[in-house]
DNA sequence: ATCAGGTGGGCGCTCACATAC
DNA sequence: AGTATGTGAGCGCCCACCTGA
């Protein structure tokens, strides 16, 4: 095998023999390293283009114990939330000039969370990013001793590092939306009970309508899908709701189907509220009237999180060169943009366990809503 | 330094120190080499779980060349496509004991291709998925060498390798439907002519209009996204056609919106198509008749060709052992399940380029179209 | 003293080759 | 001819030191 022929893919040795330097020097061109005289970074440049050059992560993750990299443990992707997440999380990784490495565990495996987390820690991530919306996965992995800066998103903001979209506010502003339209008779359509956000979302309702001295009217279960939400909608509307808090905008699409073929009209007859203002929603018939969490932002913090205080020095410290920007990787933003700035993105308010300020969702009112 | 304290973490070395073996033999035991005695192989366990050893997959990697982790290369993650092809190929490679390592390109700037290429060799992926659908990220693909299997999705199967589900078939089911129902005044609601998808679909609109002696009413674009599909009702209803074909559902979704607005009902005056059968299209107002893609089916073909193909041998080769489950993942299905099986899965049909079954889309009717 | 660059060593693991029973 | 194990070497890179201007 392989006798004559490329042989294997060029390494530093091969760059720096072509380029008449040492593999140091190469590698320090490689990383940015302030003292390289121009001449000899062109030179080096050169060579990696003839060559085709590219760098070894494992090999360099091995040395280094880091690689600029974050790790995303995430225990379901398919979901609007998890899956807006890591998008999210990608971008804000790569805006901090990071690659992202996902580890996918079986949320109904246990076992699969402790492998995922020695997977990603396998490979040097500077920090973990948990979208594990489950409770039991969560638990899972406070059994873990880990070693690594670890940050949990759709968790609640179970720890002070953590970022959170307050979701308990957000069911309370959704409820408080129909509260202020007249209605006392309201139910809930909830999420699966395993998941935090659901029980977050079904916690903050029962805790506003108990603000206004009202009462459920009916509290459902369903599993997020649309499927769930329409087959909800008897149990639901037996006892004659005028107004549903769907915890997520797919199930209240489904509810709304099954209200139309009951013959009853949304909003004139029942008002829906989703969560989540899936970009669809504003295209349903009627349009639906929900609660928009800022995912992008979400991501940011995470980000930020692990890369501010996840190192145990800040910036470039005292190591051989300015830790730069890594080769191969168009440099966008150095730091993580630090506080929230400019552009949309609701205000923080809410402090969270330790005083530190959760995400609040935002309302946004649609036609599915309307006074009684 | 470390002069005290947990110092670092424990290596092959020090769980062979503890279970008074070699390291070679501690290795032969996390790749499950068929030759260990069971005593050795419990004593070696017991130290591996004594001192939490995780293996380093970075180490792993360098020596081996191979990581049992699939690269998937993607350039858009939040359309449905994509997003659930992800999530699929997730799903597919954990059924075949890989793990997934993303690299996320950006389709505006085609270095980052070679850069994300060159991450994922880096990580010493055992074959590459690219998930990209804009034309020019796969054209940049074209221009490299690449040393690594790669086959490409959604991208209609550019080469023999690739899976790829027949959009343009999929596209004259849905426009044969149509005719069938009597339409003779057919427009169509494209993607973004940068997609490869959204040329197919549009491609195939075309060729069976012609083959109808029919022609196009009107096309107009779209960018996938509701807003867009709403947006562009005043222009495709303009020559007033009896029948939609839109190149998505969110795009259906929102042109029925539009339609609604008009007081033109949906199916009676105006029957209306979508692509993807995403989940909630089922539950639209009205349900709508579209066309789905198997997405699963999809992932497990790409990932079986990679894994079969790709490997210069098939199974459990010469080397050293029997190239086992790898530790700390369970192990599924050994090799992934190799023709078309049981369940569901539309059949394959149709050849491709090169006389590889491609997979032919399934009609869904629901009751957004009716005969003229 | 600051720049510019080179030389050994080793990250943790697996490979090929011994070696014992 | 098996079975069950141990030993040297090196994957490709970066770090700590070192040498010249």
């Amino acid at each position: 095998m392989q006798a004559s022929g490329p042989a294997r893919a060029a390494g530093v040795r091969d760059v720096a023999a072509l380029a008449g330097v040492s593999r140091q020097t190469v590698s320090r061109v490689l990383n940015e390293h302030p003292q390289i005289k121009e001449s000899t970074r062109r030179r080096v440049m050169d060579a990696i283009a003839e060559l085709e050059y590219t760098p070894n992560f494992a090999a360099r993750a091995l040395g280094t114990k880091r690689s600029r990299t974050i790790g995303v443990l995430a225990s379901d992707s398919r979901h609007y939330g998890p899956s807006t997440s890591i998008a999210a999380l990608e971008a804000a990784a790569r805006a901090a000039g990071h690659w992202v490495s996902t580890a996918y565990v079986d949320s109904e495996d246990l076992g699969s969370v402790s492998a995922g987390i020695a997977h990603l820690r396998g490979q040097a991530v500077d920090g973990i990013v948990v979208v594990a919306p489950h409770v039991h996965v969560l638990e899972a992995l406070d059994g873990l001793r880990l070693d690594v800066p670890v940050v949990t998103l759709l968790a609640g903001g179970r720890d002070d590092r953590s970022p959170a979209v307050d979701q308990v506010e957000g069911a309370r502003i959704a409820t408080r939306h129909l509260v202020g339209l007249g209605h006392t008779r309201i139910a809930h359509l909830a999420g699966p009970s395993d998941w935090l956000e659901a029980s977050s979302r079904q916690h903050g309702f029962a805790l506003e309508l108990e603000a206004h001295g009202l009462a459920p009217v009916a509290v459902v279960g369903g599993d997020w899908s649309a499927r769930s939400g329409y087959a909800a909608g008897e149990a639901l509307m037996a006892d004659a709701p005028t107004a549903v808090f769907a915890a997520n905008d797919q199930m209240a699409l489904g509810l709304m189907r099954y209200l139309r073929e009951q013959g009853a009209a949304v909003p004139e007859a029942v008002s829906v509220v989703g969560f989540d203002d899936i970009p669809d929603a504003e295209y349903f018939w009627p349009p639906l009237t929900t609660v928009r969490q800022d995912f992008d932002e979400l991501a940011r913090r995470a980000v930020a999180a692990l890369l501010d205080g996840g190192g145990d020095a800040g910036g470039a410290g005292a190591r051989d060169a300015g830790s730069g920007a890594g080769a191969g990787r168009a440099g966008g933003g150095a730091g993580v943009a630090g506080g929230g700035d400019g552009a949309g993105s609701a205000g923080a308010a809410d402090a969270g366990p330790a005083g530190r300020p959760m995400l609040v969702p935002e309302l946004i009112v649609r036609a599915s809503t309307a006074p009684r």
